[in-house]
Formats: structure tokens, C-alpha cells, sequence
DNA sequence: CTGAAAGCGCTTACAG
DNA sequence: CTGAAAGCGCTTACAG
């Protein structure tokens, strides 16, 4: 037997499909002996409404496009998780993709996302300008950037205080005795990057440490890019003594590159994470990293936008629409070396010698 | 301006929608003057084609579903990037849905993909008998099972050969020379629950070490579950030297809750996990685990699924199509106790002892 | 080589 | 309180 449509089901319960309609959606009333009557048809017949039907009927496909580098990243999937959250209370479905931080692969996706006709989208963009961001701008489809806004300044934005999070990073390990520290940075093109970059000169500048050009060594926002960065780092004629590493899949390089080159952590090297782990906390020693707020960050951002699906549309306004977390920042004892307990070993101490740091030591 | 239609393409064209589409879908001979008028109406315009009015019209919706129980396990990351690579190749896409592992929302998710008229099914299904998928199989939907298949007898799979696997972990500690070895299980109602711990009771047996009840912990699948069960098995008053567990979830919440007894690995506890992951390398010592082939496993799921969607139908046999992979161990390190120079230190000294490790000690 | 037109299964003014 | 019917934007026999 075929599947049934709204017109079976109609006959089946003596009614018109407008009825069968309305009581399904309850979109206006209809009487209590025949929304039964259209209950118990569509129980008899099984039915099941085809979505495609009703997104061409109603210009409405109720799926929300969700556009991340790689759902593979633990940063991302605890995201997801947090938009999922939200949107299926709003009953929205997620289609999900991948751009693998491509731009032409973004474009790819955006498009077929078009295609699906899209109720909306979350998208953590690449870092260059896109004709399919242009199009959806264009075409007035609702969007809310995640973690980043690529060159996109008037689309609403949820992302972390990367800069405040870097700063906060780089002084706790100038707190714990460290004056050579390196960073390890990811893809150029990514905005968290350069904010990143920022917070670690701003505190290094701060505790008057000079900014050493070797210890900023690309990792590509990759495992293997943090594994490379690290053996290049020691291979320096004066390696740093301690590492922010700026984001999760570099840490777990850099962490191989360390066992591989036989050095032990905090002692030959002391370590600063960004995200955490599940398996931050068992590392020898627990890691001490930033914590994105990533599962509030998701369902922040799906809020957001069904803000902007109701029509709420203040958008006009010429301030970009923006909410920004704060990371914070989780010590477990990968940074502290054998300084550990001497006057620089904690943020009390650290305030009195503000603008100092060199002389003592 | 509205969204272009196939019509307005038509008319700029100067030809008929039906010539349009054929271009578009390469689905008859159109002569080049036309099919470049075609082309550049369609890029004049900006046109896409809807999603939704090609599958009413055509009756397919070019989506496949997938149904875990959870994307944020590695495990299901990895499954899930091999089904999307093969899936992408063949002009698919992809929707995802978690269960989380609950009855109920499955039946949801696989519901909305009824109702989204998805062309395929991929799912790792739960436990229990469920209507959804009843009605899967009764529709004709093609649908391949992943990792497990519940009560479903005739439906493809492709999972991994888990008494052959579980059988090698625990070898692999009986050949450290563990006697002593318990085991962390997961969810009662999960296939592969049954088949690890079938795999380890038969490697105790084979080498006539006494299956004790109490070494047998339910782990719940979860990293809390991981955490209680070795609690639980270290306030036995004899309890084991080795620990198998039975997933990467388990495993994390093991690790935790060895580190908070103050227990070292492999000193005081022998650690083999299931399911590799990219921090099992760098934990101290690195992890001893069994690995499965996930991206393949996902991609001959999605092969599979493709030979159903083009018709290839020898389903009627009586035969469930089966590809079972094996896992591979990867010895690390967390295994070896003291006696990991003893007689018993590696397989081919085990061979030998076959039948009779309880007499050498 | 191409077109006219029915039909896919819904939603939604319009009408009563 | 409910129905008749147009229309959403495609695909696809049918026809020439």
C-alpha cells in the first residue's frame, strides 16, 4: 500500500484536508467529535506528513543550518550539543556540516544549506569574505555567527573574551614563575587567533617580559600543527619554559611532542591549555587550561536566533549585535615549575610586583 | 525581489521549465545554445532550486538519516565522518539525530526522519524493540545498522567482531600476567555489552582462570558509570590487579577514579580500554586499548546503504548481511604489572602455558 | 530537440 | 465550525 497522504486521511475521516490540516497544527478550531474523528484516521491509516509537502506550502522548512570547521573538535560538539538543546525545545531540526576551515568548502555547504531552504543558519565562518554569507545577508536569512565573525561586522555574534582569556592565561603562567613562555598560535585567518595573540602581548607587556619573536610558532589550529610547533620550539638555542597552547586539538600535539622529545610537564616545561577536556583532568600532571563556557555558548547563539526567527528584528540598528563569554580559568598543575612556591606563586604576589617582574629573580 | 522560481528562469531563458530542469539534472538532451541560455538565466537570476518542491515532485529526498546515541563520543564522531564521506561522494546529504540512548527518543528522531522522508536510514540502535524502526522495514526504507542490531535480525550491519576483541584484551592481560582481572561493562541492553563480556569470560576460561562475579562491574556505558564501577571494585576486600573496560567513555571515568584513589597504572592496577582515542598516547603510561576501525566501519555502512538505495535487492534471503571488522590492539603500556618480565610476558610464552596459567605462579 | 500540463502533498486565504 | 480550491516549485510522462 501507498503511503498515505492528508487527502486519505480526510477521506478516511469524512472531513476536508484543510480540517486534517488545522487539526494537526493546530492552527484553528475545530470541534471536538471531528478532531477526533481525524485523530483516529490518522492513527488507522498511519500517517506521517511529509515535510517537503508542507515546507513548499509554507515557505517554513523549520531546519536550522549549523556550519562549524569540525565536528570532530570537542570544542564544537559540546556546542552543538548546546544548540540542539534549544532549538529542538523550539522544535527545529539541525542539519549539520562540516567546512573543515575551507573557504570553498563553506561555500559548498552554505549552498546546499540555501538549497534546503534553511530556516536559518549558526556559523563559525571562515576567516575570508563569502559570496554564500553574502547571499544569506542578502536574501535576510536569519544568521548568528559562533566563536568568531570572519570580516562580518553587522551579523549577531556569540563568541568567548578571547583577548581577556589570553591575558588571563599568559599571567598565570608569568605568575608562576615563568618569564620565558611560548605560544602556540593557530590558523592566521581565524579571528580567535589574532585576539589570542593579543591577550598573551597585552600581559607579557604588562609584566614588562620582552615579546620574543621565536616563541610564537604557528600550529595550524591542528593536532600535528601543535606536535611541529613544540619540536621547533625546542629546537631554539634558548627555549621558552613554558607554553600557552591556543586551543585544544594544538595542546594534544604539543603533548605528544613533549613525550616524544623526553621532557616531563610542569618540570622541563609548563603548560597552559585552551578548552577543556575530558581528559584534561587525568593527564600526569592535570592540565591546567581556559574553559570555554561552549555548551552555553551553543544555546546562546540557537536563542539568538530564534530571537531573530520571531521576527524580533532590531536589526536595523547599526551595533552589531554581540554576546561575548568570559573563559575561565581551570588550575590543575601543568603550569608550575620548580618557582612554584616562591614569590611569584600566585596573583596576590603578582599584583605587588606589577611593572617589575624582570628585576626580581 | 522574491526568490527566483524555475518559472522566472524559464522565461528569461526564453524556454520551458521542463528544458530548465533537464539542464539542471542532466537528465535529457539539451542542444549547447540552449543549455547555455539556461546557464546564464540561472546565474543572471541568482536562482537555486528548492529542495523541498524537488522532492515532492520526485518522490526522494537526497537525505540519508543517522541515529546515534551520542555525537559527542569519539567513537560515533569518527563512524559518522566515514558515512559522510562516502555519502558527500554520492550526492547525499546528512541529518543527525542522538538518542542519548533512550527508547523514547528514538522513536522520536526516527519519526521527524519519516516525516522528512529521508531515502536511507543509518542507526545504531537501542536495545529494545521499537515501532519506528518496525515501520522502517515494513515502508521499504533502506536502513543499515551500525555497531549493533538489537532485536533486528535481518537488517544489514556492520559492527565490529566484539567476543574476538574483548577475547584479545583480556588475553592481553592474562599474558601480563594478570589473574585477577575485572571488567567494566556498559548498558545490559546494548548487543555489544553482551559480546564483550561473552569474549572476556571465554578468554578466563580458556585459560582456566575462575570468572569471580564480583569482578564484574556495570559501568552504564557512561563516564560516571566508569567512575563508580572502579570505586566499587576497589572496596572489594581482594580486589583485581588488571581492569578491562569496555568502552572510551568508561575508560575516561576509570582513569578519573583511579587518580582520585591514589592508585598508579600499571603499578597497582593494569588498564586496557576499548576504543582508541588521541589522548590514549600521552596519558601516563599510554593507554593499552583495542581499537576499532570507526571511519571505515562508517564508510561500508554508508557503501552499504548506497548498493540498497540503487536497488541492488537480494534482501529477500534468508541470510543477514553481515560485515563484521576485527579490532586491533594497541599495546601501549597501561597493562604490564612487575611481572612484566615474568614468564608470562608475551603470547608466545602464553601459548605455551595454554590450559594451565593458574599452576605457574 | 523541446513544450504543455498534470501531479507531488501540503497550507491558507476566502467564503459561508 | 468547516470546505473548495488555488498555489507552493519542482519533475516527468506524453506528445510532437
Amino acid at each position: 500500500m501507498q503511503k498515505p497522504s492528508i487527502k486519505d486521511v480526510a477521506e478516511h475521516a469524512g472531513v476536508s484536508t484543510a480540517t486534517v490540516s488545522h487539526v494537526i497544527n493546530n492552527t484553528r478550531y475545530v470541534s471536538e467529535s471531528t478532531t477526533k474523528k481525524v485523530r483516529e484516521a490518522i492513527k488507522a491509516l498511519g500517517y506521517i506528513p511529509s515535510a517537503a509537502a508542507r515546507g513548499l506550502a509554507s515557505k517554513q522548512s523549520r531546519i536550522i543550518g549549523v556550519v562549524f570547521s569540525d565536528i570532530s573538535n570537542p570544542f564544537f560538539t559540546s556546542v552543538y550539543k548546546g544548540i540542539e538543546f534549544e532549538l529542538s525545545k523550539a522544535g527545529y531540526e539541525l542539519t549539520l556540516a562540516n567546512t573543515g576551515e575551507q573557504d570553498e568548502i563553506q561555500e559548498v555547504v552554505l549552498n546546499t544549506m540555501l538549497s534546503r531552504e534553511v530556516d536559518g543558519i549558526i556559523v563559525a565562518p571562515t576567516g575570508k569574505a563569502s559570496e554564500a554569507i553574502d547571499q544569506i545577508i542578502q536574501m535576510d536569512i536569519p544568521m548568528v555567527m559562533l566563536d568568531r565573525r570572519g570580516p562580518y561586522n553587522h551579523t549577531p555574534l556569540v563568541s568567548l573574551n578571547n583577548v581577556q582569556a589570553a591575558y588571563e592565561a599568559t599571567s598565570h603562567l608569568i605568575a608562576d614563575g615563568h618569564k620565558k613562555i611560548g605560544i602556540v598560535v593557530g590558523l592566521a585567518d581565524v579571528d580567535t587567533t589574532k585576539y589570542r595573540m593579543e591577550g598573551y602581548c597585552k600581559a607579557l607587556e604588562e609584566y614588562k617580559i620582552a615579546c620574543v619573536e621565536e616563541y610564537i610558532c604557528d600550529g595550524n589550529s591542528r593536532i600535528e600543527g601543535g606536535y611541529r610547533a613544540v619540536e621547533n620550539l625546542f629546537q631554539l638555542p634558548d627555549p621558552p619554559t613554558a607554553l600557552f597552547i591556543t586551543n585544544n586539538l594544538m595542546t594534544l600535539g604539543a603533548l605528544h611532542a613533549i613525550r616524544d622529545l623526553g621532557l616531563k610537564c610542569p618540570e622541563d616545561i609548563g603548560i597552559i591549555g585552551f578548552d577543556d577536556h575530558d581528559w584534561a583532568d587525568i593527564f600526569s600532571p592535570p592540565l591546567t587550561v581556559i574553559r570555554q563556557p561552549t555548551f552555553r555558548m551553543g544555546s546562546r547563539a540557537a536563542g539568538k536566533l530564534i530571537e531573530l526567527l520571531g521576527g524580533k528584528q532590531e536589526q536595523d540598528t547599526d551595533t552589531a549585535d554581540e554576546e561575548i563569554f568570559s573563559g575561565e580559568l581551570i588550575v590543575r598543575g601543568s603550569c608550575s615549575t620548580q618557582c612554584h612556591n616562591n614569590y611569584f606563586n600566585n596573583y596576590e604576589n603578582l599584583d605587588r610586583v606589577k611593572g617589575g617582574i624582570a628585576d626580581i629573580s
